[in-house]
DNA sequence: AAGGCGGGGAA
DNA sequence: TTCCCAGCCTT
């Protein structure tokens, strides 16, 4: 690599994170489990929204074998509203394997780390540098972005193979005493220093060895191609009540999106009926609200109203009626708990 | 290599 | 609106 600063700006970087490095719930720890489960919450998620996760997560399942065996419905209430819910399950797959394989000791080394479920290059890295303090790189969104501008690479960084280039970029780059330090102190500058838009280059303590800087075009970078339109749903949801007071719930499958949350009674609109689709006569339907969810991929346009049944037939499979005090202990995504909570129950 | 997979904060 | 966030898995 021709990059002459590399001593410079390990020592610049590590003293500025050990002097500037936010006081995190994570931080306050090396205990493997606990890093690990901390760094599938931050993935594609920001710091202020794991924060209150990853203490009640900590708090109920506090060592690998407390989270094992729990219950998947437990485990995903304990996600609800943090997305990607299949994060939990691979982690959950992972820990258990853990137990089983390794005797309850998270690998210290990336060929086993990597063989977990849930864990990417990323999070193997960011385990063993910051858990165990191996030099490994730990290549996120954050350290592309930073060494995009401090090395002035400007390949793209939306194609998969990008990513290598800054593994062998930190590689060459990290400091083999501080990899803890090291890593984080990337991500931390990227977050708080080297950010996307309008970066403070001002305030940062790299800015001497970081070649975008001295070519005056910091906020151009990194190159990142445009990415594709979404799909669009609209739906239809109901808010169904029997004569006895229970609300009528579907899990939705186990593969895909949302996969084993709950959600009420919902069809596509002008495309199939409630009534047909869940074999219940529903009547007194009032209207409750209407918005729009944005998914990564898919934006659903919902509109859900409230429905009172005197008699059902067959409920299928995975549909069942629920009190209210059961439904609060059910995992439902983010606008199904926007709709339960326009109900006046 | 490309697409599926949540939700929210910031500009 | 648009971007993108401490990414991984499947195809």
């Amino acid at each position: 690599m021709n990059y002459k600063y590399t001593q410079q700006f390990r020592q610049a970087l590590v003293e500025w994170f050990n002097r500037e490095k936010r006081d995190l719930p994570w931080r306050q720890t090396t205990e493997p489990y606990h890093i690990w489960v901390s760094e599938v919450m931050l993935q594609q998620t920001r710091v202020d929204t794991v924060i209150p996760y990853y203490n009640r997560f900590i708090e109920r399942f506090p060592t690998a074998e407390t989270l094992a065996y729990a219950p998947e419905q437990e485990l995903l209430k304990m996600w609800e509203g943090l997305g990607y819910y299949s994060r939990a399950r691979n982690l959950q797959a992972g820990v258990r394997e853990v137990v089983e394989t390794y005797n309850s000791v998270v690998p210290d080394n990336r060929a086993d780390i990597s063989k977990l479920k849930g864990v990417g290059p990323y999070t193997a890295g960011a385990i063993l540098s910051i858990a165990y303090g191996k030099p490994e790189h730990a290549v996120d969104g954050n350290v592309m972005r930073v060494l995009s501008r401090v090395l002035h690479i400007k390949e793209d960084i939306a194609l998969p193979k990008t990513r290598k280039v800054f593994e062998e970029a930190v590689d060459f780059l990290i400091d083999p005493e501080n990899a803890s330090s090291f890593n984080q102190g990337l991500m931390e500058l990227g977050a708080l220093i080297c950010t996307p838009t309008s970066p403070k280059c001002l305030l940062c303590p790299v800015r001497d060895y970081c070649i975008a800087f001295e070519a005056g075009d910091a906020a151009q970078l990194p190159i990142k191609t445009k990415k594709i339109k979404m799909k669009q749903l609209e739906l239809d949801v109901a808010v169904i009540q029997n004569t006895e007071g229970h609300y009528l719930l579907e899990q939705r499958p186990a593969e895909g999106l949302l996969a084993n949350m709950w959600q009420f009674p919902m069809v596509e609109r002008n495309k199939e009926s409630i009534d047909e689709k869940y074999n219940v006569a529903i009547e007194a339907k009032k209207p409750l609200m209407q918005f729009k969810h944005v998914f990564s991929h898919l934006t659903w346009h919902i509109d859900s109203y409230s429905a009172t049944v005197k008699e059902t037939g067959v409920l299928g499979e995975h549909v069942q009626w629920f009190t209210k005090e059961q439904i609060a202990q059910l995992p439902m995504p983010v606008p199904m708990l926007k709709i339960w909570s326009q109900v006046d129950v």
